[in-house]
Formats: structure tokens, C-alpha cells, sequence
DNA sequence: CTGTATCCATGGCGATACTG
DNA sequence: CAGTATCGCCATGGATACAG
């Protein structure tokens, strides 16, 4: 007995849903990918077997469809897989207002280059190639430095040097630059703070933050201080007087 | 490691809503359910020891606040609690969308007339005391059996005669009351085919249905056929002619 | 009424290795 | 590249009994 034992449409959305994985492999879905490789780069510690199973799952209720081209498999959703965007856009929203608190295990650098790679809005760097790199001062070199190399509308991420004159250099802690990309603060609180520090061409260094930007789910608004107060009390508690 | 060591604010989210039950504490909380036992009657097959476990994880992470009033418990929901109700009703429509296939085991009577019981719109009943009985011939009569006592804006839900006048008698069968329920089916289509049968006073009879009603998300619009095909096929598949 | 304590079985899931 | 196979642990949560 798996399920809730009950015809509500939330728990039998959630019987669903709820398993652990299951919802971030729709959010990488839902962002794009469709490689059984590149689903795998967004969730790192799940195992393939469990990726695996999952998708057949997802497959099996029809919110996803496998197709074979050939040697290639590329995994889509369906129309009831993509109009679950709004609940997984709505709980970024909710994340980020409410659960600001990160352990270290949750910073992976991996995986924040690879979400602003993705996310990249190329039309806004230079058309020849460009490249910016990106030093983590309080990571172990092996995944403290990146390039982002940009040219002709295609983004490459190198966890080594690929050899071209870098144009800007992205130089924090790990902390620091999640903390720009969630929103928490912005570049130009970072920069001023002097927790981040951008070097390089005097021009580009000043696109840079317009370069990278944010995380698209970034700009939600934060809860104001008096929303934080009545977060220490019930919401429409009902008449507490007395 | 519980968690999905990722600073995704979709992950953050989960690593607290993911877990079974979780999500169903919270919908009942939305519902307005506040007392421990309410929460229970809500979510029948949880122990009572999980639901504790629940409560406290929820209130640690600020989505709800205990309150004691002498010998009296009180769980609210916090601003952060609330916030969720935009999450939980996009997945009870998506959820009465795409899920309509129901197992046996998800069809609880009691959890239908607990439902009904807090969602009946007492200003659409008459003043004076009104009784509907609903009788369920495919269930033991244990749990075939209900009766809504109605009287001056309360209402109450029995499991036993209360041995009033019976205003009316709705008979069917517990699927179909579901399906009824559920939107899947209106009261005058079900009444039509003769899968369900009002009895009763001549006016009262008439006016059962607008006095019952339905859930509240049944109105959520199902797919259309041509949406149903599409979900066969995936959703903006990217230009798939070779 | 509002929980807590305890016990135990299950199976989900993590880890690793391996294949077409 | 795209998975499957296998193994074993331990945490999750189901069941029951009991307490303030």
C-alpha cells in the first residue's frame, strides 16, 4: 500500500509527485532537457538506475514520452507533464522566499555553472568570442575555476582552461556568487561589499553582471519585514484577543 | 544525507514538502483544520505518531505554528503555511485533470461526507432543521449509511440514525457519488442514467444537488479531445519532420 | 483529547559495476 | 551514449500500546 487511500486529487497528484527525485527531474524537463545525460547533470547524486525508474514512471503516467531516434533517446514532456509548470514555478517562488538558509552541501559549484549556462541570455554578450571565468577562492582548484565561452550565439562551460584570452574573471567565494544568483543580493551589493571581485577589459568587466545575470526565478520578491513578523505568527489566526 | 545537496530553491522546497503525507498535512491545514484530531479524520491512514512527527517538522521549519489554549491545541498555518494554498490548488486541478482513474481502495465514504460536510454551503439550506441520508448499496452497511443534519447554519455529519425526519434519501452507489463528487459526472447526468436516485420530499428532492453540491475544484476544466490526443504526442515537440 | 513511546518489517534508495 | 543489474543498508513509516 503505496497510495493515500484517498480519491483526492492532491493525493493522488501527490502519490505521484511525491517520491523523492520525481519532481526535480520534471524541473530539469521542464527547462529543457531531454538527454538522459544532461537530465542526469541537473540531478548529480541520483543514481541512473533511480533516473532510470523514474522516467518510466513518469512515462508510464503519461506525463512524459520517450522517443527513440536512432542511437539517440530523448525524453519530452506531454501536455499533462508541461502543465505542471506553474506548480514548480510557483514552489521556486516559494523556495526562494522562504528557505534561505543553505548547508554547504547544497552549494555545488557544478551545478551553478550549469544552471547560468543554461540560462544565458547570449543575445546580450558580444558577438566574437568572449570568454569569462570564474575562480571560487574557497573551493579545491579542481572545481574552483570555470569558463563560460561564448561566440556566435553558443555558450560553452570548461571546468579547464580552454586556452582563449579570457575577457573577464569572476573571482568570490562559492557562497558569495550563489548567493548573487539566488538574488539574495545583487552584483552590485557583492561588488561594493568587495565579496566578489570582477578583473579583466575595464568594458567588459562592467557587463558582466549584465552578462551572467540571474537565476530567471531570482527577482521574486522577498518577504518584507512585516511579513517576517507575521511569520512568527499564525496567519489569520481568527480573533486571538482574550 | 536526506537532502539533495542543491541550492535549486524547487529543491530546497521539497527536501520539506517531498516527504509522504506531508502535503496532505498542509491541505487540511489550508482547509482550516486546526485541532489534532480534525487533522487526523483528514488524512485517515496516517498514524498518529507520523502526523505528530509531521506537525513538529512543519512548525521547525516555520510553515506552522502550534498554539495551547488550556487544554486545547491549535495548529495554524503561518504566512509561509499559507502561501502554499496558490501550490496546493494547482495540484487538486492538475491532479482532477490528468488523474481520473481511481483504485478501489480510494474511494473512502467517510472521507466523501467529511469533505462534503465542510464544504456544504449552509446559507443555500433551509432554516429549519433538513436531513439528508445517503445510503451507499454497494458498501457494508456500516459505512453505507450517512446522514447530514442541517439546522440553523450548522451542520452535522452521522454515521448512525440520528433519528430525525429524513428530509430526503440519496441512493447510489460509492462511485458514483465519487465521480459526482469529483466533477467527472454532473447530478443531472448521474440522475439521468439512473446511477443515482433521489428520494423524498417532492421539493427537497429537487433541490439536493444545488444543497450538496461539489468539491470545490471540481469545476477545473478537463482536457479537451484534442488535448487528450496531444498528450499522446509530446508537448511542443520542437519540429519533429525530418 | 492530544499526543508520545516503542518496535519492527519493508522496500526505497544509494553505491557500484557492468552491457549493448 | 543510455541505460540495466545487483546488493545491502538503514531510515521511513506502519502498527500498537500507552500517557498526560
Amino acid at each position: 500500500m503505496s497510495g493515500y487511500g484517498q480519491f483526492c486529487p492532491v493525493a493522488k497528484a501527490m502519490e505521484l509527485l511525491d517520491e523523492r527525485w520525481t519532481l526535480l527531474v520534471i524541473r530539469e524537463l521542464l527547462a529543457g532537457s531531454s538527454r538522459f545525460n544532461d537530465l542526469r547533470r541537473g540531478v548529480p547524486h541520483m543514481s541512473p538506475a533511480l533516473l532510470s525508474k523514474r522516467l518510466q514512471r513518469l512515462e508510464h503516467a503519461g506525463l512524459v514520452r520517450k522517443r527513440v531516434d536512432g542511437a539517440r533517446t530523448a525524453y519530452r514532456l506531454t501536455q499533462s507533464g508541461e502543465e505542471l509548470r506553474p506548480i514548480v514555478e510557483g514552489l521556486a517562488a516559494w523556495g526562494v522566499r522562504w528557505i534561505g538558509e543553505l548547508g554547504q552541501e547544497d552549494l555545488d559549484p557544478h551545478l551553478l555553472l550549469w544552471d547560468m549556462r543554461r540560462t544565458i541570455d547570449v543575445d546580450a554578450w558580444p558577438r566574437r568570442r568572449t570568454v569569462v571565468a570564474m575562480r571560487f577562492t574557497d573551493v579545491p582548484s579542481s572545481a574552483g575555476r570555470w569558463w563560460l565561452v561564448c561566440r556566435d550565439g553558443d555558450v560553452d562551460l570548461c571546468d579547464f582552461d580552454p586556452g582563449f584570452d579570457v575577457t573577464a574573471t569572476v573571482t568570490t567565494r562559492l557562497p558569495v556568487m550563489v548567493r548573487v544568483w539566488r538574488g539574495d543580493r545583487s552584483w552590485a551589493h557583492a561588488l561594493r561589499a568587495e565579496e566578489l571581485r570582477i578583473d579583466g577589459d575595464a568594458d567588459a568587466v562592467a557587463r558582466v553582471p549584465e552578462w551572467l545575470g540571474q537565476a530567471v526565478w531570482a527577482g521574486v520578491p522577498r518577504p518584507t519585514e512585516a511579513e517576517l513578523a507575521a511569520a512568527r505568527e499564525p496567519a489569520l489566526a481568527g480573533a486571538a484577543s482574550a
